[in-house]
DNA sequence: AGAGTGTTCTTTTTT
DNA sequence: AGAACACTCT
């Protein structure tokens, strides 16, 4: 058994300097900046990898060169990316480049994967265990709660979800408890902030976790304590290699720096123009010192962009520009010019997704892939009324990032009988299952639970044993606990002998979990087991319990449907790194891009960031962008009206190409998109409708006279315009959709759902409608919400 | 203990 | 508008 942290079995030697030299034939490929790149090996280097110029190839070929020219053992380099994917991408790439070994990287991975693989090594030098469990959001939203509970704090007046954003900012910045300032401190409960936060890692600590912020946090503890752990990894990381940079917050920066100080061969790459993340604690600033910090780097600059047309580059280049403190790049192309960025403006969100649609389909026509197609949103919710769209007219698509797998309730259920089986003290898994499904045990027995917990000062399953042992329940509920508590010794020991793939199915069956839902009727229980039999099939690549739980805990994305000839739809975030042939950028509108909560309290700052995501987005297209806008959109279940973003106002005209239906902004919003000294044009595409004293004004007039984008009415605006054609005919009014009452359908009807699809009535309940969809079983349903097809 | 009712929040972005 | 949450009633 080869114990994975043995960090003394490892060579403390680079390997012989003097053994020959491969040759390198993938330095050929290069332009000289990016072989410039790979080359300077020794000292730092920042390289400044504008989009599309080349960065991915630049690591991983730097990876390979210093593996290929002997300069290091692939256990000496570390190498740190943000994402789970950037982390396989590299390992993959460098292993095809080096001849199929990639495996052999043990220290390629995410910030979080590496600090968590170092953290399980000197765990109890923090108060922790080596099998501690790492916390996701939700599970860290609960100990929050009993925390400040504990505290007798009123959870309305001190939200934990924003003591759990100052948590991660102090995190993300390097503070323990005992490092935050006074005024840090003052952000919560009158000044208590370092007590409760103190009283939260110790609460961690009890149940034998840590958050996120911990991974790094505790990283910078042990080596500050440590000196003779820091440095044997200084001795051990001969080369650093860091993705995104941009993005790294204090913390990743410190450890960084620790981390790299005694060879000082680190490689940062990262473009300070893609910097998106400020919100989360990523500090620009962090490479803007880059210099300051490594005095003596080497700072090599990428802007020959192989990805986009002249017209893209330009239009995101004169955006970009408009921001302040940048390093400073200009990209160029020797490509050839192509199509301008179209930019359309439409009456509401739906006529939006139509366009998007419309414009999927023709391209699609003429022979485009789905596959190199993408719709990129500001926020997560805007992706539904394409998702709507997509289905309505089955148009294939993935949704990128949304809803993850392992954030289902019934696999967080399933994980968390695993945890506590992994990890007797995980008492926020004991909590999550002890009755589900249904036990009998409630609120009384669980009063007891804690009260037991908390005086023997022993976890919750420990406690449950006791209890049972003792006359403090009532029959009933004494016999459940018991059960519970043995039945988890019962798999705990199993897991020794079976296999962790036959362990969870056991567990799931015997514990009544697959029963729970087999029983459930309702229309998500087969979906949900189905979820759960994918988490079966999940585990197959793992050796054991503690690799996939881990893996769960970081690697929380799933690529699963990826396959197939499909739309992409994601946010701007979850995009940058790819690329499509036509990219879709609908939302453009003052207040949702830039957004203006973003802006609320962000400032300045929080502009420029958000014109670095709209830059971001312009740039992951290679042949085509369309930017979308429309003028009225439901906000929180209420019409709004908007403005076009003032990041269309600022790309360059000669780029970009207005075809936005008439008439959109009138009166005192003829200007529509408002360029700065040309106030009183009247904006091309407007001229026509200008003179219009028909019903057509009376329709619009009273949204006229509101161009603010406060304005709003609890009334949708009624459509004004001809669907989604430009310059056809106007229809002045569509009839008035979705009745109120079932009278207004009968029996034998053939209906569309937005949700569900299309079926058929088959009974009527007063404003109830039975129906029988097409796609899977009857449900009834509001009138309102079916329309007659 | 669980269903049923009312109230509040949501929409920034995620390792 | 919907979801999520808390609270009350059986």
């Amino acid at each position: 058994m080869t114990d994975p942290f043995d960090l003394d079995a490892l060579p403390e030697s680079a390997p012989s300097r003097s053994a020959p030299t491969r040759p390198a034939p993938y330095l050929a490929n290069l332009n000289p900046e990016q072989r410039t790149a790979v080359e300077s090996l020794d000292g730092p280097v920042l390289v400044l990898a504008g989009a599309g110029t080349g960065k991915t190839r630049v690591l991983t070929t730097r990876l390979a060169h210093l593996l290929n020219l002997g300069r290091a053992y692939p256990s000496q380099i570390l190498a740190v990316t943000f994402t789970n994917k950037a982390a396989r991408e590299m390992q993959e790439r460098v292993g095809h480049a080096i001849g199929g070994s990639a495996e052999g990287m043990p220290w390629l991975g995410t910030f979080h994967a590496v600090a968590a693989k170092i953290l399980r090594r000197h765990a109890e030098l923090v108060g922790l265990k080596s099998n501690f469990t790492i916390l996701d959001t939700d599970d860290q939203i609960r100990v929050i709660k009993q925390v400040l509970e504990l505290a007798r704090l009123d959870d309305k007046r001190w939200p934990p979800k924003l003591f759990a954003s100052l948590l991660d900012q102090w995190k993300n910045r390097g503070l323990t408890p005992q490092k935050l300032s006074a005024a840090d401190a003052q952000a919560f409960a009158d000044g208590r902030a370092a007590e409760l936060y103190a009283g939260y890692q110790e609460r961690l600590r009890t149940l034998n976790a840590a958050d996120f912020g911990d991974l790094l946090l505790h990283n910078l503890t042990i080596f500050q304590n440590h000196p003779d752990i820091l440095a044997d990894y200084q001795r051990r990381f001969r080369y650093v290699l860091v993705d995104e940079y941009q993005d790294t917050n204090v913390s990743q920066y410190l450890w960084l720096r620790l981390l790299a100080q005694a060879h000082k061969n680190i490689c940062c790459v990262g473009d300070d123009d893609q910097s998106i993340y400020g919100w989360r604690g990523a500090e620009v600033g962090n490479i803007l010192r880059f210099e300051t910090d490594f005095p003596g780097a080497a700072i090599i600059r990428l802007e020959q962009n192989y990805r986009s047309t002249p017209e893209i580059l330009g239009a995101a280049s004169g955006l970009i520009a408009a921001n302040k403190g940048r390093l400073g790049k200009t990209l160029w192309t020797t490509a050839p010019a192509g199509e301008k960025v179209r930019v359309r403006g439409v009456w509401d969100g739906p006529e939006e997704a139509r366009v998007v649609t419309d414009e999927i389909e023709s391209l699609r026509a003429r022979g485009d892939k789905l596959s190199q197609t993408a719709v990129l949103v500001r926020a997560g919710f805007q992706t539904r009324e394409f998702e709507e769209r997509f289905l309505t007219v089955g148009l294939p698509y993935r949704i990128v990032g949304g809803a993850r797998f392992y954030e289902r309730l019934e696999i967080r259920d399933a994980l968390a009988y695993l945890r506590l089986i992994q990890q007797g003290d995980d008492d926020l898994a004991f909590e999550r299952v002890i009755n589900t499904p249904k036990r009998g045990i409630g609120k009384v027995a669980l009063q007891k639970l804690y009260a037991v917990s908390r005086d023997l000062r022993v976890p919750l399953l420990r406690a449950a044993e006791m209890l049972g042992e003792t006359e403090d329940l009532t029959g009933a509920a004494r016999r459940s606990i018991m059960t519970f508590a043995n039945d988890i010794r019962r798999w705990r020991d199993l897991r020794d002998t079976v296999g962790h793939m036959q362990l969870a199915e056991t567990v799931l069956e015997e514990s009544g979990y697959v029963a729970m839902w087999q029983q459930d009727k309702s229309a998500e229980a087969p979906g949900r087991l189905e979820n759960l039999a994918e988490l079966m099939r999940a585990m197959e690549g793992f050796d054991n319990l503690g690799g996939f739980l881990e893996h769960v805990s970081l690697v929380m994305d799933n690529e699963q449907n990826n396959h197939g000839d499909k739309v992409s739809v994601m946010t701007l975030h979850s995009a940058k790194g790819l690329e499509f042939d036509s990219v879709f950028l609908p939302g453009w509108e003052e207040g949702l891009f830039p957004n203006q909560r973003a802006l609320d309290d962000g400032g300045l700052a929080s502009l420029e960031e958000e014109r670095r995501l709209a830059y971001v987005g312009i740039t992951r297209a290679r042949k085509r962008a369309i930017i979308l806008h429309a003028a009225n959109r439901l906000v929180y279940g209420q019409w709004q009206s908007s403005l076009p973003s003032r990041f269309i106002n600022e790309m360059p005209g000669e780029f970009i190409e207005i075809e936005s239906n008439p008439g959109l902004y009138r009166g005192s919003m003829s200007r529509g998109y408002g360029r700065g000294a040309e106030d009183n044009d009247s904006a091309p595409w407007d001229s026509g409708a200008k003179d219009s004293g028909s019903s057509w004004g009376q329709t619009t007039g009273q949204f006229s006279s509101r161009p603010s984008s406060s304005a709003n009415w609890s009334q949708p605006p009624r459509r004004a315009m001809s669907p989604g054609r430009f310059g056809g005919g106007r229809v002045i009014d569509a009839k008035p959709l979705a009745p109120a009452e079932g009278a207004a359908f009968r029996i034998g009807d053939r209906v569309f759902h937005d949700k569900f699809g299309y079926g058929q009535v088959i009974a009527i309940d007063g404003t109830k409608l039975e129906i029988e969809f097409e796609q899977g079983t009857a449900k009834k349903v509001m009138a309102g919400f079916v329309k007659p097809a």
